[in-house]
RNA sequence: UGACCCAUGGUGUAAUGGUAACACACCGGUUUUUGGUACCGAUAUUCUAGGUUCGAGUCCUAGUGGGUCAACCA
């Protein structure tokens, strides 16, 4: 194999091969996914969990999971379950145990006291509001605290005594000692500690005071000795406080690298938003396949793979993009073409009788599970005189380019016979309820020698084989691509109200029936499904995935 | 009346001062017992204006456009 071909890299992997390049840290790369442990994970969090993965197993290093739990009053332990659930399911193994920015809370406080005893920090007794207007705004100074000059001593005093909880929440904060005229609001004497006398998930009521962000984050990825903090877009006017916490506290530099943050077509990562579609039932929870959530494409069946590869396709830059969702459709099919199963399923079945095929009669036909995978073996279908064919796979006055059933043409039901449509039964509404159609005898699948060579091929299934399933059809979630451009509409207008559609009167072949949940098929000409958890011993229920890429549907629109 | 980030086909991402490429989408074709897959081909790209240079998508300046920042959230 030639290896000519030059591989590019993203501006983080330059960042990195130049820190390799000048020995930092000893070639050593640790990167962290940082995860507040108040919601469910999204394709955004794929997203920052690939890149940080990725990036830290391509130079041989690696990822710690800290859940970045300051918040006692958001932070609850079952999302620590499902975060960590959702990591392994991405295909993605941490770094030792997970850690818990609350087990710095120590350390966070002796830190804090350090800045007090440099003068770089201090208790400030303004209500919130006080701070807020003297804070100014991005193009306004803002103005110093009359609380800013306090001595040491004082300021020792006071946050021991706000740790030792003598005082009520919101009364006072450790502020940072900075620059209130700073262009950059962000310096403008930050908050580091407040007052919440709250149980907090692990600490329980250990701590009243706890740190805000600023002043946990910068410390835990430099008390882990993190070399590379990947983070989104958003907090790059944070590098400036980073630093100056790492700088006056003279501990280990790590350093924050921030890159744009993935958008997806149709999909939305606002947390409050996602809860409001779960909170008034426009879908069925958290895992509703149609959420953007991991635990929503799970279900639906997009394999990890998939999403670990579309990840990467969508790269990484630092500018504002929106992905189209035919991108990752594109990886869910590339992906499952190689793994599902295939299998029939008939959705809208119509009778189809062979009147000259003996009654009573039948034969088991063999068909390959997967012709991408000849390890995947065969399966038996059960043929007979009567069957079921899609509905929309027959029509009586077809235009030249319908390649399916039509009176008077031949048809190739996949792996048995060529058919020849000879007639149609109608209701009174006029609709199909029985096709009668004579089949070639010599025309078995793989031992086919009556010459004949029809356009099109059909799925089946055998009348006596044929099991009722449920299936759920899946269309994206809005209207638009994107429900939340026009900030005078609410999101929700955009609901797409034919967003899942349950198909009831299917049947399917029986070697389903055993089918266990997870399982990824493709329903031949169909699309890729997968069994619900839903599923039960009477009824099993299928979730599309993705359909199928479809060139007939383009050549009507013509 | 500020600071910071960004600007390459429809959408993303490359090109690291030297022929603007790759993927997806779109269009056309070949193969096919899935109108799938596979394969082949077509269309289409450097925000504007100056400057530096033999040479600029790349470096500099200005402009324009987009984004971000004023929670005791992360």
């Amino acid at each position: 194999m030639s290896e000519d071909k030059k591989e590019s890299l993203n501006f983080i992997e330059q960042i990195i091969e130049e820190d390799l390049k000048s020995g930092k840290h000893d070639g050593r790369v640790l990167t962290r996914f940082p995860p507040e442990p108040n919601g469910y994970l999204h394709i955004g969090h794929a997203k920052a969990i690939c890149i940080n993965f990725e990036t830290a197993k391509k130079y041989g290093g690696k990822t710690n999971l800290r859940f970045d739990d300051t918040n006692p009053t958001t932070e609850e332990t079952e999302y620590v379950d499902s975060i960590q659930n959702d990591i392994k399911w991405l295909g993605y193994d941490w770094n030792g145990e997970a850690v818990y920015a609350s087990d710095y809370f120590g350390q966070l406080f002796e830190f804090a006291v350090k800045l007090i005893k440099k003068g770089l920090a201090y208790v400030d007794d303004c209500t919130a509001d006080e701070i807020a207007s003297m804070k100014g705004t991005p193009s306004i100074p803002g103005q110093d605290s009359p609380y800013k000059s306090r001595t040491i001593e004082e300021n020792l005093d006071l946050f021991q005594r706000m740790k030792n909880g003598e005082f009520a929440d919101g009364t006072r904060v450790l502020r940072a000692n900075i620059d209130m005229t700073s262009p950059n609001m962000l310096m403008r004497d930050p908050i580091i500690y407040r007052i919440k006398k709250e149980h907090h998930h692990r600490t329980g009521d250990q701590w009243c005071i706890y740190p805000m962000y600023d002043f946990a984050h910068g410390q835990s990825d430099s008390i882990e000795h993190i070399t590379h903090s990947l983070c989104s877009l958003e907090f790059i006017h944070h590098r400036p406080v980073y630093d100056w916490f790492i700088e006056k506290l003279e501990i280990f530099p790590s350093k924050q690298t921030e890159f744009a943050r993935m958008n997806v077509e149709y999909m939305i990562t606002s947390k409050r938003k996602l809860l409001k579609l779960v909170n008034e039932n426009y879908v069925s929870g958290w895992d509703d396949p149609r959420m953007p959530t991991i635990s929503g494409m799970r279900r639906k069946g997009f394999p990890a793979a998939a999403i670990r590869n579309f990840c990467d396709k969508a790269g990484v830059a630092k500018r504002e993009n929106t992905i189209e969702i035919s991108l990752l459709e594109a990886c869910v099919r590339e992906e499952l073409n190689k793994t599902a199963l295939r299998a029939m399923v008939v959705l809208d079945p119509v009778k189809v009788v062979i009147t000259n095929y003996p009654e009573g009669q039948t034969e088991v036909l063999h068909a390959e599970n997967n012709p991408e995978d000849l390890n995947a073996g065969h399966r038996d279908l059960l043929f007979g005189r009567e069957l079921y064919i899609e509905r929309e796979d027959f029509m009586e006055n077809a235009p030249s380019k319908y390649f399916r059933m039509t009176p008077g043409a031949d048809v190739r039901l996949k792996h048995a016979y060529i058919l020849h449509c000879t007639d149609v039964e109608k209701n009174e509404a006029g609709e199909v309820t029985t096709i009668f159609v004579t089949y070639y005898p010599n025309s078995k699948s793989g031992e086919d020698v009556s010459g004949i060579k029809p356009k099109g091929t059909l799925h089946w299934v055998g009348a006596k084989d044929a099991t009722p399933c449920q299936v759920r059809m899946y269309d994206r979630l809005f209207t638009v691509p994107d429900p939340t451009v026009d900030e005078n509409k609410d999101f929700l207008e955009f609901y797409n109200n034919k967003s899942c559609q349950i198909v009831s009167n299917a049947v399917m072949e029986s070697s389903l029936k055993k089918s266990k949940p997870g399982t990824q098929y493709q329903f031949l000409r169909q699309g890729y499904f997968c069994t619900d958890i839903d599923s039960n011993s009477d009824m099993i229920i299928f979730n599309q995935t993705v359909g199928l890429k479809e060139s007939y549907s383009k050549e009507m629109k013509k």
